[in-house]
RNA sequence: GCGAGGGUGGCGGAACUGGUAGACGCGCCAGACUUAGGAUCUGGUGGAACAACCGUAGGGGUUCAACUCCCCUCCCUCGCACCA
């Protein structure tokens, strides 16, 4: 087996332990050793079992934050953990390096982003290095070099070519002050955050991905994704949101014309009494007419100003005008009044509806208000309901009535009938429609990986060819946050030639949201230096998938959505073999101080560093892995780390006072008296909390809790003394000790275990739980009379219930519960409790 | 409104397939060592009308036995929120 450690030598025995427990000076020693000897770095290895280990990596903002600490400190447990189990660890960290805060430092600090960034990476990868985290720092990537992003540019290209990339127009948030589209959440009360200036809502040419056409495809994987938390998933299905029905058009009446609708109640439509169509519809000029067209223009111009965000925060009040115009029904050819309504949005859908007020709540809403028709067509099995009387509309299932010759089936078939229907009478069509739209990667920013397009007068949209990739983003930029995107300005990139015609052509100045280069960095790493491609295809296909991700749960769609995507659409391009870049995820929760998210902004913040100085970095990755299980929320204690520290004091203070005896002990010749038993039991059944805590559960709390045990055992065996017979198992004990909490503080582990002359850690196995060593001949068995706690006997192992009860009626106490009552049963959990019911 | 998760001492949290509720840590109390200790060690610490009683948000049920399973109610957190 190669040795992780790469060689390290230790001297042993030549100087003296120091009396006190000194980090800082321990972790130093180790981080250098460890980065000297490159201890983490892997290879593939076809003769061991791989593990890809992967936290969400950070955005280089300048300095780490406990978040930080905490996801990367938990995958660090697993990470040591598995490597001595055997497991061959990919465990490796990089930088998300493009994206907005550069561009932002740029402008307040006149700090070029590279520069900042670069900074800000060199900060954060010494703090991480002083975290003692075992990354195989050989693979850190940076996505804003153009080795990284130059193979993003060629995906890019090559989804373009398949039709998954595509340039459309949409409406964007626009500032025109700044010149710049900006994300939703940039926008504030309408408001540009930057300069105040109102945000308009822009059509704009736009780069997509076409990430619908992964829609069923991502639904129906994410069944796959067993080691997901499910609410991940629902995020995910919700987001995606599918649902089933048909299309349906209509007729209009004096213009020759059609209206589409989608609904997923085809077993309504006898019940449509009036259609509503989005005040974006395109054909909302054109159906607008008579006295009412004024109305209803004002009407139009009212509700687009209030834009689509503003609409969706004033829920409930539902608005409309009726356009003039008439549908014809399919089924009925009844004309049908058109209104435009403000809750129909254009996005979704066709953006229109047919309006079925007796079974859809907002129509019915809707119906009241204006004094519209109220027709049932569904009749629930328990009760008759009455147009004139009803209060809400009935939006289950029941039978069809007044439904022609649907009339008296189940409503459910009944959707299946009427699509055919549809279908027969050429009216439309089963569809099924997502909530999911196409991913817009366009941003006009600068720093980002430059669009890989440019645009020539005679030839069109043109690709750049691959032997021109990257598309360098140029340097010399003047960055003012004013007036649109550097690029745009920057004449020597703006300005180039067609790769066709070889004539004059403008390069595309958007760049990628940065989201895209977190959508496949994971692949990356399985070979970062390759050069004759984006992967070397047998480091990629020997690692991925990703067995083990862990990062914030406010990824849960967005990023991993993407990063899912990208992977099936690289999957689909040759690049990748796996569907599913993540088999295993965890939300790790969020750490907490004074009861709310620990933030710059509410000035709660604990700096890590100051933590790591003040009590070193092992006592903070342990107060943070004991204070809570990873998935939930984190307390922040101060007292808490007091606490973490002590225990580590007190590992060092036993290992101290018996060094001199330890050293020369070994564990060949371990004792077989009673005391050296009783030792070896507590290290074998602490082998078995801790491993099984942290094997599936990653219940890391209770794997402390129990190191914590053994060394007040430890202490209390101490108290009573250790007789030199005894230091083999004492050591054993020790040793142990030392091997199964080192994933969770490696220096002080590493530390001691040197101070006893042991081969490294990080060159051990786990410890291999013996139950011949852990088992105890004899028992403490709870007796309940009648389910109620009366006391505990001593029994030999593997008691029956007439066995205890014989020890229990000696009791005394217990005596006094049972004696002249009837036993009527008698019920015995092995080795744990006898219940006697009297 | 819909969906998911949660509610256990003064606090963070244990109790995994129903089997000693409160492990472990913090805090608190007492003692030891000490000129002193915010160091260290030892003991105690759910509540009480202290041997038997009551206790896992509240109410009901199943069971020899319920934090755990079932039904109802309340509260908190997160996500989605006119998606037709």
């Amino acid at each position: 087996m190669a040795r992780l450690s790469n060689g390290i030598k230790l001297n042993v025995g030549k100087e003296q332990m120091e009396e006190k427990y000194n980090p800082e000076q321990i972790e130093l020693y180790w981080q250098k050793i460890w980065g000297e000897h490159n201890t983490y770095a892997v290879k593939e290895d076809r003769s061991k079992g791989k593990f890809y280990l992967l936290e969400m990596f950070p955005y280089p903002s300048g300095r780490i934050h406990m978040g930080h600490v905490r996801n990367y400190t938990i995958g660090d447990v697993v990470a040591r953990y598995l490597r001595m189990t055997g497991k061959n660890v990919l465990h490796p960290m990089g930088w998300d390096a493009f994206g907005m805060p550069a561009e932002n430092a740029a402008i307040s600090n006149k700090t070029h982003p590279k520069t900042w960034v670069d900074n800000n990476i060199a900060n954060m990868k010494m703090q991480l290095k002083r975290l003692g985290l075992s990354y195989d720092w050989d693979r850190e990537v940076n996505t804003s070099l153009p080795e990284y992003y130059k193979w993003e540019q060629k995906f890019f290209i090559e989804m373009y070519k398949k039709g998954i990339a595509y340039r459309a127009k949409s409406p964007v948030n626009w500032c025109p002050h700044c010149m710049t589209v900006l994300a939703n959440e940039q926008v504030i009360d309408g408001k540009c955050w930057r300069c105040s200036t109102e945000v308009i809502i822009e059509e704009r040419e736009q780069w997509f991905l076409k990430i619908t056409a992964y829609a069923e495809e991502l639904l129906k994987d994410s069944d796959t994704l067993q080691g997901w938390p499910e609410r991940v998933l629902t995020m995910q299905k919700n987001w995606i949101g599918r649902s089933e029905g048909c299309e349906i058009r209509f007729g209009i009446d004096g213009i020759d014309d059609e209206l589409r609708i989608f609904t997923t109640r085809p077993d309504t439509v006898y019940g449509i009494t009036f259609m509503s169509i989005a005040p974006e519809h395109p054909l909302v000029p054109k159906i607008i007419t008579g006295k009412t067209g004024k109305t209803a223009t004002a009407f139009v111009e009212r509700i687009k100003k209030g834009g689509t965000k503003a609409r969706a925060i004033e829920t409930g009040e539902k608005e409309g005008v009726f356009t003039g115009r008439y549908a014809i029904s399919p089924f009925t050819g009844e004309k049908i009044p058109i209104y435009i309504a403000n809750f129909v949005l254009m996005e979704y859908g066709t953006g229109a509806i047919m309006a079925v007020p007796g079974h859809d709540q907002r129509d019915f809403e809707f119906a009241k208000k204006y004094g519209l028709d109220i027709k049932v067509v569904i009749q629930p099995g328990d009760q008759m309901l009455d147009p004139a009387t009803m209060e809400q509309a009935y939006e289950g299932h029941g039978t069809m009535v007044n439904s022609a010759e649907f009339t008296g089936s189940d409503s459910e078939k009944g959707k299946k009938l009427v699509i055919e229907k549809v279908v027969r009478e050429n009216a439309g069509c089963a569809k099924i429609n997502y909530k999911l739209r196409d991913w817009g990667i366009s941003r006009q920013r600068y720093w980002g990986a430059p669009i890989p397009v440019v645009y020539c007068e005679r030839c069109g949209i043109q690709t750049v060819p691959y032997d021109r990739l990257p598309v360098e983003l140029p340097m010399d930029v003047d960055i003012t946050g004013e007036g649109g995107s550097p690029l745009a300005k920057h004449e020597k990139f703006l300005k180039t030639t067609c790769p066709v015609c070889g004539g004059p052509a403008q390069r595309e100045t958007d760049t990628m949201d940065t989201f895209m280069e977190s959508s496949w960095y994971f692949e990356k790493y399985t070979s970062p230096r390759a050069t004759d491609g984006p992967f070397d295809k047998n480091a990629l296909a020997y690692w991925m998938p990703v067995d083990q991700y862990i990062g914030g749960i406010e990824h849960a769609i967005l990023h991993l959505l993407y990063a899912r995507f990208v992977t099936k659409a690289l999957r689909d391009l040759g690049y990748v073999q796996c569907g599913e870049p993540f088999i295993n995820l965890l939300t790790q929760g969020m750490v907490i101080k004074d009861g709310a998210k620990m933030s710059k902004s509410l000035g709660n913040i604990v700096d890590p560093e100051y933590i790591i100085q003040k009590y070193g970095a092992d006592t903070a990755r342990l107060f943070i892995l004991f204070a809570s299980p990873p998935e939930k929320d984190l307390e922040w204690s101060d007292k808490g780390v007091d606490g973490a520290r002590r225990f580590l004091d007190r590992v060092w203070r036993l290992v101290y006072k018996h060094i001199d005896r330890l050293k020369p002990a070994g564990t060949a010749n371990i004792g077989i008296d009673d005391k050296s038993s009783v030792l070896r039991r507590l290290t074998h059944k602490t082998i078995k909390r801790v491993t099984d805590d942290i094997k599936d559960r990653f219940h890391f709390n209770t794997c402390v809790s129990a190191l914590m045990e053994m060394l007040n055992s430890l202490y209390e065996m101490d108290e009573k003394g250790i007789e030199d017979k005894q230091m083999p198992a004492f050591r054993e004990a020790i040793e142990v000790l030392l091997v199964l909490l080192n994933p969770f503080a490696p220096h002080i582990t590493e530390q001691l275990n040197k101070e006893l002359g042991d081969t490294p850690i990080v060159d051990r196995t786990w410890p291999v739980y013996s139950p011949e060593l852990a088992y105890e001949n004899t028992v403490t068995v709870v007796v309940q009379v009648n389910g109620k706690l009366r006391g505990q006997v001593s029994v030999p192992e593997s008691s029956d219930e007439n066995e205890v009860f014989a020890a229990a009626s000696k009791d005394e106490k217990i005596n006094s519960y049972i004696k002249g009552k009837q036993i009527r049963k008698l019920v015995l959990v092995k080795n744990r409790l006898l219940n006697i019911v009297v």
